[in-house]
DNA sequence: TAGGTTTTCAC
RNA sequence: GUUGUGAAAACCUA
């Protein structure tokens, strides 16, 4: 067993140790572990699945996704009625091996470069319930024994951490970057050696072979099911952990030969201390990569940069070296910020149907968390930019409306209304506006309901 | 302290 | 048409 290997320095070992109450573990788990001090992946077994706490845990989680629905047109909404009317039928057939789960529906979401798509697939809300139980079960038991250089789809691990981590060795000399892309990692997952390693811990063969049933349930693309003889669905509660299980021996290999790394799902970044070096470990990866762990490397995007280029992009932030702190910093990357203004530009744009403080209080909340997330980031230039370059976008729309509410006012008046009276009511083609003093508002109303409420009626007037 | 909602980010 | 995991933040209710 390698679990106590000792692993490469890289400031933070004591991870475990630091936040000893992360999640309370399935119960049937804990007790075994505790009380027979049993190698812990004995405790994989169906029966943890399929236990009442943990498949009500795994209930909840799927209704609070408010997912689509798969193949079958279940919404996430008639799972609990479904539950309630076929008591026992699910855990049943997955205990005499009966249970298959349908194919996957094939969804295409574009990604950010325009004209590429990626390829997710959506299992039914029943096959998502029964993954989430056993994500939930070999989560526990296979999350300790990842490498401490793995930071994507685990259980208290941040983007920042990644991100510390790898600044603080380029400070000490590794400036020159490796980044390396796995060509549709999802995608290529080989099945039989994915299938291999789980058997190396899980020993409960109905365990195994729930999964196997789910790597080999097909793809539905419109009307036609096709099977699926490799890779992953991305879409199934269970796919990120099975990639980490499938990369680990990656991080492994990294850690035996010393480098300075980081991972994050199928985004690796190693630095290293000269570019010949660097050039070095991206050809003997590559090597390995495809050979020995039988994915594909994307030679065009995988590359050695200098660790400031602006090629080098790590979970959205770049770097850069400062001459006067002389250290290597945060930036954010150029791509981050101008999907920032992007979604910036959509919200203000869009025709004012809501009030001008709620529009407000959207962009805070969007904000809010943008900024949070790249507060490691030097605040100095860019977050102070983009503030401004938001600040004045809401000044441009508020004079814009604050406008168009006057214009129609005025027009009002003419009509002899009392402009100091607080509402009142007109209709464009879209529905009835609610003028009153800073607000605009759309409703879908009828006039008996504006009569009702002895609002005053002034008639039509175009926009 | 515990339930819930929302937004953001990474992949 | 939008799945999934992980993380953070804000708020709400007892």
């Amino acid at each position: 067993m390698d679990r106590n290997n000792e692993k490469p320095s890289c400031g933070r070992g004591a991870r475990n140790a630091a936040k000893p109450a992360q999640k309370d573990p399935p119960a049937s788990i804990g007790a075994e572990e505790d009380t027979h001090n049993l190698n812990l992946y004995a405790s994989i077994t169906l029966e943890a699945i399929l236990e009442p706490t943990n498949l009500k845990e795994a209930l909840k989680r799927v209704i609070a996704n408010r997912g689509a629905p798969g193949v079958d047109g279940m919404e996430v909404g008639q799972l609990l009625d479904w539950i309630r009317s076929h008591p026992g039928q699910l855990t049943k057939a997955i205990k005499e091996g009966t249970y298959r789960p349908s194919p996957v529906k094939r969804a295409s979401i574009p990604k950010e470069e325009p004209g590429k798509f990626r390829d997710l697939g959506i299992p039914t809300v029943i096959d998502r319930l029964v993954q989430q139980a056993t994500a939930q079960v070999l989560d526990w038991t296979y999350d300790r024994d990842f490498s401490d250089r793995s930071f994507g789809f685990r259980r208290n691990m941040r983007a920042h951490h990644a991100l510390r981590v790898i600044t603080a060795e380029a400070d000490q000399g590794y400036r020159w970057a490796v980044d390396m892309d796995l060509a549709k990692f999802f995608d290529t997952v080989n099945h039989s050696r994915l299938i291999r390693k789980l058997s190396l811990k899980i020993k409960d063969g109905r365990v195994i072979s729930l999964i196997h049933k789910k790597l080999r349930s097909g793809v539905q693309i419109k009307g036609e099911i096709k099977p699926t003889e490799i890779g992953l669905m991305q879409g199934g509660p269970l796919s990120p952990l099975l990639a980490n299980i499938y990369l680990d021996e990656l991080d492994k290999e990294l850690e035996k030969r010393g480098h300075r790394f980081a991972r994050y799902a199928d985004d690796l970044i190693c630095i290293c201390k000269s570019r010949r070096a660097a050039e070095r470990t991206l050809a003997s990866l590559t090597r390995f990569v495809q050979e020995k762990m039988l994915l594909k490397v994307n030679r065009e995007k995988s590359h050695v940069a200098y660790i400031s280029s602006p090629q080098t992009k790590f979970l959205g932030y770049g770097f850069y070296y400062s001459r006067t702190k002389r250290e290597v910093r945060l930036t954010i990357h150029e791509k981050s910020k101008q999907k920032l203004k992007d979604t910036i530009r959509k919200l203000l744009s869009r025709s004012p149907k809501t009030s001008i403080e709620s529009v407000k209080q959207l962009l805070a909340q969007k904000l809010r968390g943008w900024m949070n997330y790249f507060q490691l980031a030097d605040a100095q230039r860019w977050t102070q930019g983009v503030d401004r370059w938001i600040r004045r976008r809401i000044r441009q729309l508020l004079w814009k409306t604050w406008k168009k509410v006057k214009t129609r006012i005025r027009a009002l008046v003419k009509l002899g209304a009392d402009p100091n009276q607080a509402y009142y009511w007109g209709c464009t083609r879209k529905g009835y506006w609610r003028i009153s003093n800073s607000h605009i508002l759309t409703t879908t109303l009828t006039t008996d309901f504006l009569k009702q409420r002895g609002w005053s009626w002034l008639g039509c007037f175009r926009g």
